[in-house]
DNA sequence: TTGGCTGCAAATATTTTGCACTGGC
DNA sequence: GCCAGTGCAAAATATTTGCAGCCAA
C-alpha cells in the first residue's frame, strides 16, 4: 500500500487530479499480482463504476507509464498486460492455455545487458525475458 | 540457399502447391537476416510481383510458421518480425530508434528453460529474450 | 480438370484520439 | 470557474477472413 500513496503524492506533485476513477485504476495496477490486461482493469472498475469507459483505463494506465511506475508487456496476438509491483524488467512465465503470467525466481540476468552492451555498443535500456509454456493447471485438465 | 530447398520439400510433401509468390515470399524469409516485417516482404514481393496483395504475405508466412521454420517477433506497437534464418528462441538486439533487429552473440540461455521447469512445474516450449536499446548508428546522430 | 492459392475487400481486435460535458481543486 | 479528466464514438493499425476467379499439379 505504500507504492499506492507513493505513486499518489507523484500524481499530485505534477499537477495531475485525483479522480475516484484513476484511485481506483491505480489501486489494481499497483496491488494486482495477476499482470492484468486494460480488459481485467476495465471489467472490475465497472463493479464500482458500472458507467466508465474503456479510454480511461487506457489513458490512467499511459500516466503511470509516463511515470515510470507500470511495467508494459506487451503481446501481439494477445492483449497488453501490466506488471505495476515490479515495474521494471524481470523475467516472466506465462502460460499459453490459461493465459497466467507469474514471476519465476531466477538469477538476475541484468549482468547480460552489460556485457551486450560492451560486446555491440548498444546503449541498453531495458529487455525483456518470457518463457512461454503451459502450467500445471492446464496441464492437468488433459 | 540449404534451408530453403528443405522447406520447398517439405511444402510439397505436405501437398502445398508451390507458387512463384510462396517462392519469393520464402526466399526473403530464410534468407534475410534483417528479421524483416510483413511489410518489408511485401514491400520487396512488390517489384516482382506488381500486383500481390498482404493477404498473400500473412498466408504464407503463416504456413512456413506451422512448418515451425519462421520464429515470429510479436510485437503490439510495431509490425510483427520474422526470424527465418534461425526459427529457434535466442536472443535479440533490438534498436528502438531505427527498428533494426541483430542477434547478438549470448550464451545460450537455454539451461534456464530446464530450471523453471524444475521449480514451477510449468511445461516450458520456448522463450523470448529481447534487449532494448539505442544502436551505434543510432547515437551518432544526435 | 480441380481444388488450393491469390487478391481484393470487409471484418476483427486492440489501442488511440477527438470532442462535448463534467467535476476536482 | 477553469481546465484536466471522463465517456462516448470514431479513427488508426495490424492481422485475419470470406469469396470469386485463377492456375499449379
Amino acid at each position: 500500500m505504500n507504492r499506492y500513496n507513493q505513486i499518489l503524492a507523484k500524481l499530485k506533485e505534477r499537477g495531475h487530479r485525483i479522480t475516484p476513477q484513476r484511485l481506483s485504476i491505480l489501486k489494481i495496477l499497483v496491488t494486482s499480482d495477476k499482470h492484468p490486461s486494460a480488459e481485467m482493469i476495465y471489467d472490475q472498475i465497472k463493479r464500482k463504476f458500472p458507467v466508465t469507459s474503456f479510454a480511461t483505463v487506457y489513458k490512467t494506465i499511459g500516466l503511470v507509464k509516463e511515470l515510470g511506475e507500470v511495467l508494459e508487456l506487451e503481446f501481439s496476438q494477445d492483449s497488453n498486460r501490466y506488471d505495476g509491483k515490479k515495474p521494471y524488467s524481470h523475467p516472466h512465465l506465462i502460460c499459453t492455455n490459461c493465459k497466467k503470467i507469474i514471476d519465476p525466481d531466477l538469477d538476475t540476468i541484468n549482468h547480460l545487458e552489460k556485457q551486450i552492451t560492451l560486446e555491440t555498443g548498444f546503449h541498453i535500456t531495458n529487455h525483456r525475458l518470457d518463457f512461454f509454456g503451459v502450467c500445471p493447471d492446464c496441464q492437468a485438465k488433459d
